[in-house]
DNA sequence: GAATCGCAATCTACTAGTTGGTAGTCTCAT
DNA sequence: ATGAGACTACCAACTAGTAGATTGCGATTC
């Protein structure tokens, strides 16, 4: 589906847009650090919004196949949420990828071309739409006790470790992050 | 402190900047909705830095000016914490103002000058410890129920009500925004 | 098997427009 | 007459995006 160029332009892409956002970082930047000329990224994605669009797809199917993977792999539906956590507070102390793009371009969002307004969207609402599923599943099992509905609960899970994130950034450190998720978690355990 | 001329600067700045981020809206922007040549911007705020630290002393002075006047106004630390919410509630729900521009600013805080890094930083820093202090009231006068420390209960808060304002972002409306936050506060409900 | 075609990927060179910021001038109230 | 506040005109650097030439490689044809 995509060359080895284009994944490389990707991966560029999102670790610039992780530090600078949608409208800070450039086309020359890429080419830069990828090694390659402004007009051959115009050439494997014509427009900066085409660009994104990608980024923001991969980063979902990943995300997406990775739920899943942690759905088939653990029968317990918290230490599925404390898997989730877990895997941004790798990212976040290891300084690998310490944010959410797709959360990180929420904050943007009025700025954005339209067609990437609607990935971030799309985000939103399958990573949402996981948790809920999640946790009614947990109620289901005694894993979990909720105290709302699964969808209050899960908008809630949500936005504290969007919330976080950012503290995380203004902080400059993951433990903040700890602590909140953490708390969050064990707000839910049976 | 400011003349007339400054304030309708920092005020148009600071809208610019709910919608567009840091590195989105230029002078030229300011220039167009004020009505005033680029340069006289910069003769009032010599950078782009310097503007943006002004806004941001401004809110947050504006900021903790409203959290002292609650302070002394409202007996019960809940009804604060609840008022705080309000306050928020009513920005989105009216796209007056529908984001806190410290929170919004720490997406991007990587690609933002030092000062205003700072800035960001110190709004952090005096939010969290405003919303620890009514929590560590709270508990005293057994009108809130602390879990875990005053600290980890206001980082906690905290994190949520920016996430809960990134979702309203990205779902376009104050529904979920308030469904979160409400269940925030009714959790710490004695 | 060799010649040829087509096409993807790359390049250099360029555009038109925007960016933050500066220089120097004018006006007008104190 | 001094200085704050405004202006016009400009700058170098950067932006996303385009035009058109060149390369190289795999498939088709002779």
């Amino acid at each position: 589906m995509h060359g080895e160029t284009s994944g490389r332009i990707l991966q560029t892409a999102k670790t610039l847009m992780i530090d600078l956002g949608y409208s800070a970082f450039s086309y020359a930047d890429i080419s830069e650090r990828v090694g390659i000329s402004k007009a051959s990224i115009h050439h494997h994605f014509p427009t900066k919004a085409n660009l994104v669009v990608s980024v923001l797809q991969a980063h979902r199917a990943n995300l997406m196949a990775g739920m899943e993977a942690l759905s088939r792999q653990m029968d317990d539906p918290r230490a599925r949420l404390q898997a989730y956590i877990g895997h941004w507070e790798g990212c976040i102390r290891h300084q690998k990828e310490p944010f959410c793009i797709a959360a990180l371009l929420a904050a943007e969002l009025p700025s954005l071309p339209k067609e990437v307004q609607f990935e971030v969207q799309q985000h939103f609402l399958q990573l949402s739409g996981w948790i809920r599923g999640t946790m009614e599943e947990g109620a289901r099992k005694h894993s979990l006790r909720l105290k709302r509905s699964a969808e209050e609960e899960a908008q809630t899970f949500m936005a504290t470790v969007h919330g976080a994130m950012l503290s995380a950034r203004a902080f400059g450190g993951s433990a903040v992050f700890e602590k909140v998720t953490a708390g969050a978690l064990e707000r839910l355990s049976a």
